[in-house]
This record gives C-alpha cells, structure tokens and sequence, in this order.
DNA sequence: TATGAATGAGGTTTCATTCAT
DNA sequence: AATGAATGAAACCTCATTCAT
C-alpha cells in the first residue's frame, strides 16, 4: 500500500510535470511567434489572431497565457530589458578602468544580439513605446526600477571614470547619451545591414571609440 | 460691362484666393494635428476621426485633402526628411574640414529640434517604419534617394575626411553609425527630458566629441 | 442676388431638414427594433446585430447613434421612465381627493400600457437593472431624480392623505409598496395574459381597490 | 483474511461515504456561489467561471455537477419554487377563513425571506425569465405543474372566499393579482431597502390590507 | 469643399464546453 | 471527480473609406 501510494505520486507528479511542460512550451511558441511578428511588422500591426495561427494554437487560448497582446508585449519586453539590466550592472561593478568597462559592456549586448537578434532588435525598437515618461507598465502594477535602466548603468560608469579622473568631467548626461547612442545605432545599423557579419566583431573597435570620444588617455 | 467684367474677374478671382488660402489653411491643421497625435500616440493609435476632431474637421473632409492616413503619414514624414536631406547635404559639401563640417551639420539638427521639435521628434521616431528596406513607399510610387539621406551623408563627409588624411582610415559603415547615434541620442535624451534647455547649445559639445571619436588631430 | 442667397439657405435648410429626418428615423427604428427584440428576448440575450438586423441597418451604423448597448437600453428606460414620472406628477398634484388621484394616476398607467404595451412592458422588465442602488447610471453621467420616480409619487399621495385624515397613519412605505403592487402586478398579469383585453377597463376597480386597501371611508 | 476482508469493506464504504459528502459539499457550494453572483449581476452576467472562482473550484468540474449554466440556474429556481408551491399549498387549505389564510401564507413567504432573502430574490428576480409563457423549462424536459404556481394559489384562496360568500364576486383575476402584487412588492421594497427589518414583522399587517382590499367584512 | 451617416471588414475579448491527463 | 489548456463561435466595438446631400 505504501508502495502504491507512492508510486501513484510519482505517476501523479510525472503526469503535472508533462503538462507544465506542455504549457511551457505552449508559452514559449506564443512569444517566439509574437517576437517575430512584432520585429518583422511592428506591434499595431500585429493581430493576436496572427500569433495565435503562428504558434498554431486556437485564437481562444491565447488568452490562457495572456491576458491581452498588451501584456505580451510587455512581457517580452521587461524580460529581455531586465536581463539586459542585470548582466550590464555586473559588467559595470568592479574597479576595473573605464575602458575595460565599456569594451566588456558592449561586448555584452553584441554578443547578446549575435545570439538572438529577434529579441534584442525588439527590444530596440519597442522600447520607445514601454519606456514612456512615468516609467509605468500599462497596467500600472510594474514599476521598472532606473538601477537597472541600461542608460543609467552606462551614465555610472562615465561618472565614476569622471570621478576618479580618468576623463574630463563635464556634460554627463549629454556624454552617456552620445555613447549609448553610438551603441544603439551600430545594433541599428547591423538590422538595416549596413554593417554584416557579426557584431562581437565590432566591439573592441567599438568600446575603443567611445573610450576615445571620452577622452582616456591613450 | 468691361468694367464690370474686369471687377467680377477680379472678384472670383479674389474668392479663389480666398479659398484656396483657406484650403491651405486647413491642410495645414491637418498636418498639424496628425502631427501632434502622431507623436503623442503613436501613428497606429491615431485614427482618422482623431485627427479630423482636433483639427476642427469633418471626417469626411479629411479624404479631400489626404487619400489616406497612411498617405498623410508618409507626406509628413518626407517633406521632413527631404528638407533634412537637402540642408545637411549643403553643409556636407564644401572644402571645410571634418570638425566644421559636422559642427554645421548638428547644429542644424538641433536648431531644427528647438525650432520644431515636434516635426523632428516624428521623423526621429517614425523613420523606421517609414525606411523600410527596399526604399520604398507604401503605394510604391516614391522613392526615397539615398543621396538625400542623412546617414549616408554623414558617411560621405567621413569618407571625404579619410581620403584626405584627415582621420585614420577603417570602419567607415561602424564610425558613421556611432557619429550618427550620438547625434540622434542626444535628441532621444531631449525627448525623454535627461537633458534639458535648447538642444543648441550642445551642438559645439556634440561635433567636438565626434570629431575626438573619429581621430581628428587636436 | 439676394433673391438667390434666400433660395440657397431655404435651399440648404431644406437639405439639412431633410438629412435630420432621416437620421432622427434611424434613430427611430434603432429604438423601436430595440425595443422589441429586449422584451420579447431579454436586453442581455439580444446582440447589437440583432438589433442592426432588424432595423435594417449596418452593424457599424449602430455607433453613431448609440455607444453601446448599454447606453441604448438606458435611453429606452429612462425616456420612459421620465415620461411616467412627468406624467403622475401632475396627476399627483392638485387638491383632488385620494380615492380621484389613484384613479387619475392608474388609469394613466394602464392607458399608456394600452397605447404601447412594449414601451411600460420594457420599463417594467428592466427596472431592477436600471434602477440598482445608488441611482446612478451606468457611466455615471445622469442621476435619476428621485422626485420623478413613480414610487416615491404614489407615496406622496398616500402621505398627503393621511395627513389630511383621508385614511389612517402608519406604515407608509409598506402600504406604498401594497398600492405600487397591486398596479404593477396587473400589469404582469396582462402581460402574461392572465387578464385579457384594455386595461383601461381595470382602472376604475383597480384604483378603488387600492382606496379601499388604505382605508378610504365610502 | 475475513477480518481483512471486512476491514476492508468498511474502509472502502467510509471512504465512499466521505466522497459522497464531499460531492454533496461540493455541489451546495456551487450552488450557494451561483445564487449570490446571480442575484448581485445577474444570470448572464455571470459566467460559468465566475461561479467556479467563488465555489473554488476547478472550471471543468463544474461540469461534474450540473450540465450547463442553464440547468444550474433552473435547478436552483425551481427548486426554491417548489418550495413555496407545496407550502404555500398546505396553507391555502383546510377550512380557514380567508384572513387567515392569507395571513398564514404571507407569514411563510415573509418568513422564508428573512431566512434566505438571497433564494427568495433569486426567485422573485427571474420568475419572468424560467416562467416563460408554455410552461416548459429550457430543455423541454419537465413541466411546472400549475397546481403548484403560488399565483394560482393565491387565486383559488380568493375564489373559495368568494363562493362562500366571504368578500364580493367579481374580477377574480384582477384582484388576485392585485394580491398578488401587494405581496410581492413588499419584497421588492425591502430588497431595496425602503423597508427596514424583518419582514415578518409586516406579515400581520400585510395580511389584514389585502383582506380589506378583497373587502373582508370586519 | 464640407458634412456625417452608412458600410463592412477586422480587431480584441469572452465564454460555454470538451478533453487529455 | 478534479484540473485547466484548448477550441471555436460569437459578442462588442473600431475604423478606414464611401457617398448622398
């Protein structure tokens, strides 16, 4: 009896198991299908009805695992930006200089879009819509915390640099804002292929540059 | 009955005036207001209704002057990007050296941001929808010149300043799109209120640091 | 000319009057097929394409006459509704004894269902929906006077009564209750057809039932 | 081995007896779910999810338990009006006078009501939608004897008291729902407050209004 | 040109019900 | 019996566009 009962637990757990992975993966197939078609024809023009018939699931069960195509978004977005977020600030900690700092920063996101350039090249063009002024989710349950916003990580870096006397100090924020961009439009210019092959390629030259744009002593 | 005839010409012809300024005039608040929208919302969020109501409009009226949003959309979009084009183009041109090239360059980015900033604002955030590759309008009957293109002229001033010596040769693709993020960064940053006041007064700040990150000889 | 101008506004006027007949006809059969369709179905079993069907109109169409079905129902109550109330006023009013105002107000009641069963079977229907505590309505625009409201007349007049010493004191809103009952079930029984022809013919027995409910000396 | 046997059986039969409760349980916490979300939005307000969130329990076994919504919805009505048929069956007979008659069976409902106003409302709010005219519940399989119908109670208590000579002839209908309606209205004023406390309280006088209004010599 | 009612397609969402586990 | 993902129909509503006036 004993036997039974715990064999039949493990039959029982075994049996969730197949169907949490069965969701999971259900789940997954949403967002792969939805970040394509996001990236490929832009959120409004994207219907649920298309992502359902691209995850080849029924309309009706979308709704099983979101709860609007807003919060998938959402979703796919504050994922992505968050791990962005925690291995950017690992990146920035240390005593390393500032130009360690950058070159291991941007290598980072390169190497992050070389990977999975679906999900960084969405990111990228929808943070402008999930970034609005207020830093609040639709929904206003979220709040996205600014220690984790890429463009403040690279802002402390450029300031401690400042600080310990590696650069000049003066126009932080105008500084960050050049760097990042610099950044941001060499992932922009690799989606458009003006740039080929892969990004990781570019990121020594890169972080160089912006080093130099800062002015470290060579 | 000449006099008279001569006056009645006059007059119609005064009324024609009269009417197509007013023409003009509600074309204008058209623009305007699908510009402000636009922006605000987002182009995929704005509907038709909405522009003709704040543009004091009929919904109907609205077909008379536009075919279709997406037209109206796009009209907004090039008539910026074109005038872009042909001011950058002209400060492009010339004998000046790298440093005054860009120097002239941004600072006409950002005196147009602070003239217009909702103008500029529109073709910063819509430029990806409205460039897609191919270079081609929605109906298919423009197309867009890559010789008024903004990033590519900043390609070719750097390209020009590499051949003369000017800077180090290499990564020209990689060197534009930084130049060109920082500058469109800075607007970004304007835009989300990191940085305040007219854009104008880090134009200096902003062609120096470019020009620093490309290598020019202090 | 201004012969012509005065042949253009009637001209005009003629034009507009007759886009508004139209339009106030829609109107009309919207409401009327509404109204229909509810009572024989219920509000919430009716679809807006029902209702479209019926009075031979595009789904689309529906919209620019009412927001939603919630808002049509509401207007089909509360025109009605405020009818009643108008109308018991005034036979509520005056220096007329209990036993003639009951008469006056039932046998406008009854007449009124006579003339239009749909229109006081729909109020009648869907009273508890619209009238939920709070006496608010759905968004929370309009409140309902509770100075109109058919109850609080008829307790009125019962009050005044016993104020007057027509009838004894006491229990005023129970016996309000009893006397609003008492009509409103016949009503019902009409409807179902437990009471055959005019309810008009009730009135006058009715009314001295309900006189002789509260204690009228005859 | 016969002793285990009947252990066994014992065990088996307790295990049965406590599934058996648990079902039981289970299908009254449905039910009571139902009840309190029907009378508070409505019947097709309310989903079938929305009872299984409230009853805690899982969407699909709801279905275990009752077929569709409908048949839950009719369960619970006719149950409740059963109820009151057979009660109110007893108390319409005997040789009672007529005050005493309806004295008993306004001090049931009233009872009932102040027991479990949430069954009685429920009744009293969708009589009109399980009352169709046919007499047939939605799947056509049972039929509402009319025996049983409290208005047809109601009706055959006056009726005795007419041919016995107890109140005048005449308009038999007419005044039973005039009856019919004093007592369901004193319900409605309470469920809306207007009346306060127990409605027991109102029995006696109820009773002793509708037997002067049915012009019981005093 | 201006007006706004009408159209019909299409989008989002809800929901009763089924079914594999 | 219990669970909850899956289904597909149908509901509500929006919207670009047309057209009679």
């Amino acid at each position: 009896m004993n036997v039974h009962s715990v064999t039949a637990r493990m039959a029982r757990k075994r049996i969730f198991e197949r169907r949490s992975d069965r969701t999971a993966d259900t789940r997954e197939r949403i967002k792969r299908a939805a970040l394509e078609l996001f990236v490929a024809q832009g959120i409004a023009e994207t219907s649920i009805r298309d992502i359902a018939k691209r995850a080849r699931i029924s309309l009706g069960a979308m709704y099983n695992h979101f709860t609007s195509k807003e919060e998938l978004a959402w979703q796919l977005f504050i994922d992505g930006w968050s791990e962005f977020g925690m291995a950017l600030r690992s990146r920035a900690a240390g005593e390393a200089n500032l130009a360690v700092k950058l070159r291991n920063m941007i290598e980072f996101v390169f190497r992050r879009f070389d990977e999975d350039w679906l999900l960084v090249t969405y990111i990228f063009i929808s943070r402008h819509q999930h970034l609005k002024p207020g830093g609040q989710t639709p929904g206003g349950r979220h709040t996205i915390s600014t220690r984790g916003n890429p463009y403040t990580l690279f802002r402390i870096v450029i300031y401690d640099a400042m600080r310990r006397g590696e650069i000049p100090r003066g126009d932080l924020d105008l500084k960050t804002a050049m760097v990042v961009g610099a950044v941001i439009q060499t992932i922009d210019s690799r989606i458009f292929a003006r740039l080929k092959g892969p990004l990781t390629d570019c990121a020594a030259t890169s972080a160089e540059l912006c080093a130099r744009m800062l002015g470290v002593e060579r």
